[in-house]
DNA sequence: AGCACTAGTTAATTA
DNA sequence: AACTAGTGCT
């Protein structure tokens, strides 16, 4: 289907422009960055200071004027929740004249453009996006086959470089012309590079760089083509403009690029009416272009992003405006003097001061734990006092730098009966059954793609081993065909009749369900003669049901496996809600909208529960309350980013990110231990912590000399728990020299080992208590069912807690 | 040939 | 803790 044009220009509606509502409660300069026109413009948006309602009015103020139609607005976000935000946000302000825009990420707006276009270049639409997991796949296989391990690739190594290469639009006849051929290192990556680009043209696929990067190459190999979307996108708004790589930079640059009168005039005789459109020289000019960022939150340089996009923008777009917006309405003064003392050691940036009229607020408040462990209970103390005081929990978050802090914190949260939630951990869909099920759906979707093909062949077990694969793959390449086809032709292979016909019902299951994805062709939906496209929640019930997937996961003896049979229904809960909310979508549509969620996106704001989740993940979020865990050397700045060229600046901003996310409370803290692959290392406080002025934070348990004196001084503060099992622990793990590996693991792991069933334990308030951490204490309160059932205790000498009565290691006086 | 179990190895941030 | 290689059984 070709595409409709807006052929006629919306008229600028004369009775009065501006609607006051839009303008109202702005300051100066936000108000003039929802008003100005002009080919292209910056807003320097500091965090907290309005972005989001500067972005949503400005658009709204296009097409209340009727400067636009809906269909000529192209609003670009990092996550599918802030397109939801704004969506929604617009939608509020204009009604139904929202309908009809793109506000999409970088990667969604792609993928229906390539749907649209694939056919120009040897893909259909049809083709399935290759998330990180399966390109790592992919990758295995071919550093294998290749040995590429004798010089030293690895799997992330490899897909690291290539993901580098192509977010600098890179491919693989470029990489070569500049290749270095005597080093044998080098010529084998070429080889890598060239059979995984290969492999993944052959499967029909794209890697989540090459949505980008192959739309680019779309625009610049067909200019019909890209004068299609630049006739169409009349203004372009960027947001989180600090975080693109070169591969979206160079997108945006393609789409406001004019269309040269000889291929407008292209364009106009396919019958794409473009008039009205074109300048007195017969060209249509560039489409306007506002671009919101903060290069002091550009933390994503890891996967490309390249500062400079932000930094010389006006160099790049001529004749630009740029408006800064400093007020910020997000934080109290305190928690801002915090982060702009931070920022500002960063050197080579624009001077900006976040400023507020709210006030100075609370202090900053710090902790220093003995370890992990400790920490987190500090944390876990102050969320249910915090909450006490009226503060909701999902009004919390918690923030680290690495996945694998989690760990500390669920444990003591779940001992603490803290509802909680961990954002962008293991995901649903990272999940090996979730994996194998949506693999059976991309084999009906997308025939050419082995790999989903090799995931699901034994899944379940039909005794088609690594050497059946082995037979299929060489007969399909021997005939120079697909492995789906060498499935279908099993019987020519000559192999054994039981696998024979494992292979021929599989391969016969897969057909059959694959010819109820598109309609009939005598379909008429008026009539109702002929077939629909099945939903995609019977195709996935058909698959599931012939291949008795969830029927095997329920016989299995294995207790997890009940887990993956829900997991799986869950899904199947998954493609039904979808099939809800988007009546007409279809098998694809499913497939694209799974593999472009992101972390920050399934957040949700109703539940009543405290958000775990890294700094990255926390970007363009805000909490009341904020605790900033493990700022520590070596984890903020984290190691790895210590030999990185403008590393530990990142790490700076990444800090900084995480500070201005609070609004009223923000906490942080750091361990004095910390484990890590199974043994216990001393951890020294961040040197950003120094850049904090000292009179802004008020110390629970200040990390003392432990900075300057090496780590014997600070065993001084144990004192307070004397004869606690953390802190004898901690005091062996310290002061003895490596060797005894056997003990220093039995305690790393301690609070996980303690397994406990107190189900049984009768308490009720004014029990007096033993907990093995804390001390006596009397309980205040019972209250939950069952094994949710928690007691409040007041210690001793460790002061009120939350114990989950189960597990808690505790037991009656007297 | 394939499966299940065990033992041994090796561990590298952030979406 | 999570993956790989090796073993013995069907």
């Amino acid at each position: 289907m070709s595409f409709v044009p807006n052929i006629i220009e919306p008229e600028p509606s004369d009775d009065g422009a501006f609607d006051d509502a839009l303008l109202r409660g702005l300051n100066p300069q936000q108000r003039e960055a929802v008003e100005f026109r002009g080919q292209s413009l910056l807003i320097v948006a500091g965090a907290g200071s309005g972005k989001t309602s500067v972005l949503t009015r400005r658009i709204a103020g296009l097409l209340q004027s009727r400067e636009a139609f809906p269909s000529q607005i192209l609003a670009i976000t990092f996550t599918n929740k802030a397109a939801a935000e704004m969506r929604e946000r617009v939608h509020q302000i204009v009604g139904n004249e929202a309908e009809g825009m793109w506000i999409s990420t970088f990667h969604s707006a792609c993928v229906r453009i390539l749907r649209r276009e694939a056919e120009h270049f040897g893909f259909t639409k049809s083709f399935t996006i290759y998330d990180s997991a399966d390109s790592r796949a992919l990758l295995k296989r071919i550093l294998k086959e290749l040995e590429a391990d004798q010089y030293g690739f690895t799997v992330s190594s490899a897909s690291g470089k290539i993901s580098k290469l192509k977010n600098e639009l890179q491919d693989v006849e470029s990489y070569a012309r500049g290749a270095n051929f005597s080093d044998p290192a080098e010529v084998m990556f070429l080889e890598i590079f060239r059979r995984y680009t290969q492999a993944l043209s052959k499967a029909n696929a794209f890697d989540f760089d090459d949505l980008i990067g192959q739309t680019v190459y779309l625009f610049r190999a067909f200019p019909v083509v890209a004068a299609h979307y630049r006739r169409r996108f009349r203004h372009i708004l960027v947001d989180e403009y600090q975080d693109t790589n070169h591969a979206q930079y160079s997108l945006i640059h393609e789409l406001t690029r004019p269309v040269r009168p000889d291929i407008a005039d292209e364009v106009e005789s396919a019958g794409g009416l473009v008039k009205t459109k074109r300048d007195s020289l017969g060209a249509i000019p560039g489409a306007s272009l506002t671009v919101v960022g903060d290069s002091d939150q550009s933390i994503y340089a890891f996967r490309g992003a390249d500062i400079r996009n932000i930094v010389e923008f006006e160099r790049d777009f001529p004749n630009s405006k740029v408006i800064l917006l400093e007020q910020n309405y997000r934080s109290t003064q305190n928690i801002l003097d915090a982060a702009n003392a931070v920022i500002s050691n960063n050197f080579d940036r624009k001077d900006k001061k976040l400023f507020t009229d709210i006030g100075k607020g609370n202090k900053i408040v710090g902790f220093t734990g003995y370890s992990g462990h400790d920490e987190a209970q500090f944390i876990a103390d102050e969320i249910t006092k915090m909450h006490d005081e009226g503060i909701a929990y999902k009004d919390m978050a918690v923030f680290y730098r690495t996945n694998a802090q989690t760990r500390a914190l669920e444990e003591i949260f779940i001992r603490s009966a803290l509802p909680y939630r961990v954002l962008g951990g293991t995901k649903f869909y990272e999940r090996a059954e979730i994996k194998d099920a949506m693999a059976y759906l991309i084999a009906v979707a997308n025939p050419s793609d082995p790999l989903a093909l090799r995931r699901i062949m034994n899944v379940p077990k039909r005794g088609i081993g690594p050497a059946t694969e082995t037979a299929l793959q060489s007969w399909a390449d021997a005939h120079d065909t697909s492995l789906r086809d060498a499935v279908r032709n099993a019987g020519e292979l000559g192999l054994g009749p039981k696998v024979t016909g494992e292979i021929l019902e599989f391969g016969s299951i897969l057909d059959e369900v694959m010819a109820t994805v598109t309609a009939s062709d005598d379909w008429d939906p008026t009539t109702g003669t002929g077939r629909a496209a099945a939903k995609v929640s019977d195709i996935l019930i058909a698959l599931l049901e012939k291949t008795k997937f969830v029927e095997t996961l329920r016989a299995s003896r294995d207790a997890q496996d009940e887990a993956r049979a829900e997991n799986v229904e869950e899904l199947v809960a998954v493609t039904k809600e979808f099939q809800k909310n988007n009546p007409d979508g279809t098998l694809l549509d499913f497939l694209t909208e799974v593999s472009l969620v992101a972390a920050a996106d399934d957040l949700d704001d109703s539940s009543g529960t405290v958000s775990l989740m890294t700094l990255h993940t926390a970007k363009g979020l805000e909490y009341e309350a904020v605790f900033l865990t493990g700022v520590e050397e070596d984890l903020l700045p984290h190691r790895m980013s210590a030999g990185e060229p403008g590393g530990p600046a990142e790490e700076r901003r990444l800090f900084y990110v995480g500070i201005t996310r609070a609004r009223q409370r923000l906490f942080i803290s750091l361990a004095m231990t910390r484990a890590a692959y199974g043994n216990v290392n001393v951890a020294m406080p961040s040197r950003y912590l120094q850049e904090i002025p000292a009179d802004l934070i008020e110390w629970r348990q200040s990390p003392g000399m432990a900075n300057s004196r090496g780590g014997t001084e600070p065993r001084a503060l144990n004192a307070r728990r004397d004869g606690s099992a953390w802190g004898s622990s901690l005091r062996e793990a310290a002061a003895l020299p490596p060797g005894k590996p056997k003990e220093k693991t039995q305690w790393a792991n301690m609070v996980t080992n303690v397994v406990r069933d107190n189900s049984a334990l009768e308490l009720s308030a004014g029990d007096r208590i033993r907990h093995t951490d804390f001390g006596e204490g009397r309980v205040t309160a019972v209250t939950g069912e069952g094994a949710k059932r928690v007691a409040e205790v007041q210690f001793e000498t460790a002061g009120r807690k939350r114990l989950l009565i189960k597990i808690a290691p505790i037991e009656k006086v007297e």
